[in-house]
DNA sequence: CTGCTTCTGTTCGCCACCGAACATTCGCGT
DNA sequence: ACGCGAATGTTCGGTGGCGAACAGAAGCAG
C-alpha cells in the first residue's frame, strides 16, 4: 500500500498548489533512510531538507554527558531541517531515523528560495513548524509530570500515527534512549502493555493490538498534540485528493 | 535606568529599520503589566501581540488536572503571540506576567501586516521563534535529566538575562508553579543556594550575590539556551546602537 | 547444530522527589 | 504596635525511577 516513490506520500509535498510543485518535484531525490541514520549532529549546517515519506525520524538532545531525549518525532506530516528557513541554519539538536524507510531531499537553497516567495509552502511550513512547537512543548510537560508507562504509550502511539501501521521495528533500548529513561523502565512498562493484552513485542517488533485501550492509557499529551496538528494541518489528511 | 516607555528597550523593537519603525511605532500601546495578569489562555484567540521592555512572561502548560510546567520566558528580547504570524492563530499555552513592568501592544493584524511584507520583521520574528524553540526544547531536555537544584539555577539566569538586574520578585510557591515541582523542593533548593552566600531571599524578593558561582551551579541547559539565543539574535543585544 | 550476539527479564539498594501536615516568621494594613 | 495572612521552614513515610549486575531467550552466522 505504501508508495515510497510517491512525493505525496508527504503531506506537505502533497498539499502544494500545482506552480510550487512544478518548481520543486523536479529536485527532490528519493533517499533510502536507514534506521540509525543520523541526518544532521548538532550544529551542523544543513545541507538539505527532508520530507520523509514513509520513514521517522526522531530530533533528539544529546548533552555533555551523553544522556539525550528525544523532543519530537517527525513522519510523513512534516520535514526535518525547519532552521534552514527559520534563518538559523542549525540547531543544538540531532536528527536520527527512528524507523527505516524512504525520504524525499532537496537542497537547502532550493526550499529557501521557495519559501521567501511567501506562498502557500510557507504558510505550510510556518503551521508545521507551530505544531512542532506544540508538541516539543507538550514533551517538556510530559517528562515533568508523567510516568514511563504513561509516556511509552504516548510515544507510541505518535510513532505509529506517522506510519500509518500497526507494527514498528523498535527494541526496547531504543525506546528508552528516545524518552531519555533506563531501558529496564521500559521493559517494565511494556511488559504491563503485553500483559494486558494492549501489544505484542518480541525481539524489536512491537504490534498494537488494542488502540483504543492504549490510548486510554497514555497521558492527555498524546491528544493534545495530535488535536493540534489536525487544527493546523487539516487539509494535509487528505492532500492527496486536493492535488 | 530602565525607560519602559522607551520601545527601544524591546530587542525586536530596536532592531527593526527606519520604515517598519515608521509603520508600527505609532500603533504601540505602552501597557502596564501586572503580576499574575494572563496575557492570553490555552486556546484562546490573539488580539494583540506584547513586547516586554521591563516584564517577564512566562509561557506555561496546564494540564487537565492543574499541574503545569513552564516552557520557555519571554523578556525584552522577544515577543508574546508567535501564533498569530506562525498562522495558528491560537496555542495551547497559557501566557502569565511573571515579573511586574510594561509592554508594548500591538493589534495583531498590523503585526501579521508587516510580517507579511517579508521585509527585516519576518526575519527577526523568524529568528526569534527558533531560539524560543531552542529553549523549549532544552526545557524538555531538563525537565528530564536534571535536579530541581540545577533547574532553580537555570531558572534564576534567564530571569535574570531578562530584566538587566540582579534582583527578582518572586515567591518560591511562583517558582515551583513555573518549574512545575514542588513548593517545599524550591524551598530547598533555595536554601543551599543562600546559605553558600550565592543567593539573597526573604518573601519574595531575591538577589543574586554571586552569579559566576551560581552559573556553575546550572546545568549546561542555561549555557546551550543563552548560546543559541546571543547566535540567532547577535543584532539585538545593542539593538540601541543601531537605530 | 552450535555458538555468539542481541534483546529482554529480573533483582537489589539507593535517592530525589512527592504528598501531606504542621510550625514558624515576616511584613503589611489599620 | 498588633494581628493576620502570606511566605518560608521542617518533618515523615511512600514511591518511581536510577545504576549496576546478571540471567534467560531468541535469532543469526558459520
Amino acid at each position: 500500500m505504501l508508495k515510497p516513490a510517491d512525493p505525496h506520500q508527504n503531506h506537505i509535498l502533497a498539499a502544494l498548489p500545482a506552480e510550487a510543485r512544478e518548481r520543486l518535484y523536479p529536485h527532490l531525490e528519493l533517499v533510502p533512510m536507514p534506521l540509525g541514520d543520523v541526518l544532521y549532529e548538532s550544529g551542523n549546517r544543513l545541507r538539505h531538507v527532508y520530507f520523509p515519506s514513509t520513514c521517522i525520524v526522531s530530533l533528539l538532545y544529546v548533552m555533555e554527558d551523553g544522556a539525550s531525549a528525544e523532543i519530537a518525532v517527525v513522519g510523513n506530516e512534516g520535514i526535518i531541517g525547519i532552521a534552514l528557513f527559520m534563518g538559523g541554519e542549525t540547531t543544538p539538536s540531532r536528527a536520527l531515523v527512528q524507523s527505516a524507510g524512504h525520504a524525499f531531499r532537496l537542497k537547502g537553497q532550493l526550499l529557501k528560495d521557495e519559501f521567501n516567495r511567501s506562498g502557500e509552502l510557507q504558510h505550510l511550513l510556518l503551521r508545521y513548524t507551530q505544531a512542532l512547537i506544540t508538541q516539543m512543548a507538550q514533551t517538556a510537560v510530559c517528562n515533568r509530570h508523567h510516568s514511563v508507562d504513561q509516556q511509552l504509550c504516548r510515544w507510541l502511539l505518535l510513532s505509529l500515527d506517522r506510519l500509518s501501521s500497526d507494527r514498528l521495528t523498535m527494541t526496547q533500548e531504543l525506546i528508552a534512549n528516545m524518552l531519555g529513561v533506563r531501558r529496564e523502565g521500559v521493559t517494565e512498562a511494556a511488559g504491563k502493555l503485553q500483559s494486558a493484552g494492549l501489544i505484542h513485542y518480541s525481539r524489536g517488533r512491537i504490534t498494537v493490538l488494542d488502540r483504543p485501550r492504549l490510548e486510554a492509557r497514555a497521558c492527555e499529551c498524546y491528544a493534545v498534540v495530535k488535536k493540534e496538528f489536525d487544527r493546523l494541518l487539516p487539509h494535509l489528511v487528505d492532500g492527496r485528493k486536493r492535488a
